[in-house]
DNA sequence: TAATATACTACCAATTTAGTAGGAATAGCC
DNA sequence: GGCTATTCCTACTAAATTGGTAGTATATTA
């Protein structure tokens, strides 16, 4: 069980962002630079977040992206489900059809249970979050 | 984020050799039937649970696999491991090494959290739990 | 119009996943 | 011993996924 480097990467790409929010748009060659990200993959991985409502872009010279909400507003199981997809421990987790047992298997309830850790988790996370605990213990802000 | 079949269906039949404990080998076709897993991969992955030492094996006619432990004593963060492999919701969970913000980065918090979150579920889990669990809404031994 | 950005489409190599195939070794039973 | 049932071992493979690269089109600013 391994989160993809898309999600990796698109929430290093978005803490950066979040940490630039009021510094007009930040252009994606910058990005890609300062988190080590190939700029050619990162290029997809922003028209996913696009696409998915997170950010917005504004192209041309000068241009670059900017979050489409406050980094209070966005929480991090938003970031994750367009990039990693959902969390699928099983398919009759999804899909109540899938099996004949699903009203009431006993191995089922344990893949909903994994699946809630985990979404808790993220879901009690925000950008503002993330970036307070960076500022608190002094990064630069590069280094998320 | 996804479960790999291998380990769906590596819990399943070890839920299976959990429910019938006490009635001595229970072959591989068997558990591939009931549990609707092909008998030859299945074959792969009783290997796995072998190695680990979760399971046991009894060659020649009559033969089968039992479970190396009592059921109250297998707990699914055991089974996971072993088929899934660790939780690596990053490289640098993992390796501290991996990177040189390590020691206080934010996002590397989210993804230990994630990961804990994870393991607390299956590590709270034994097998017993599990057929306690069936048992309790009366399934038919094959239904796991 | 020149320079700078994003947008879009297509392609690709390596790895992983979910199997299949075939036979060797072992044990029980007549 | 010989037959049968069963695990053990090694190798192969098709399909999907991952993590990119490449090239070009389009928009914006100066």
């Amino acid at each position: 069980m391994k989160l993809s480097t898309r999600t990796r990467y698109g929430v290093r790409a978005m803490l950066d962002l979040a940490e630039n929010a009021k510094k007009g748009p930040l252009q994606l060659k910058i990005i890609a630079q300062r988190q080590d990200i190939s700029a050619k993959y990162l290029e997809q991985l922003m028209a996913i977040l696009k696409s998915a409502g997170l950010v917005r872009s504004i192209r041309g010279a000068k241009g670059g992206y900017v979050l489409a909400k406050d980094p209070n507003q966005i929480r991090l199981n938003q970031v994750f489900h367009c990039l990693e997809g959902p969390v699928t421990t099983a398919e009759c987790v999804e899909n109540e059809d899938y099996c004949r047992r699903t009203a009431d298997c006993a191995v089922r309830h344990v893949w909903i249970q994994v699946r809630q850790a985990i979404e808790d988790v993220l879901q009690s996370t925000t950008l503002q979050d993330l970036t307070d605990k960076a500022k608190e213990q002094g990064m630069p802000d590069y280094q998320i």
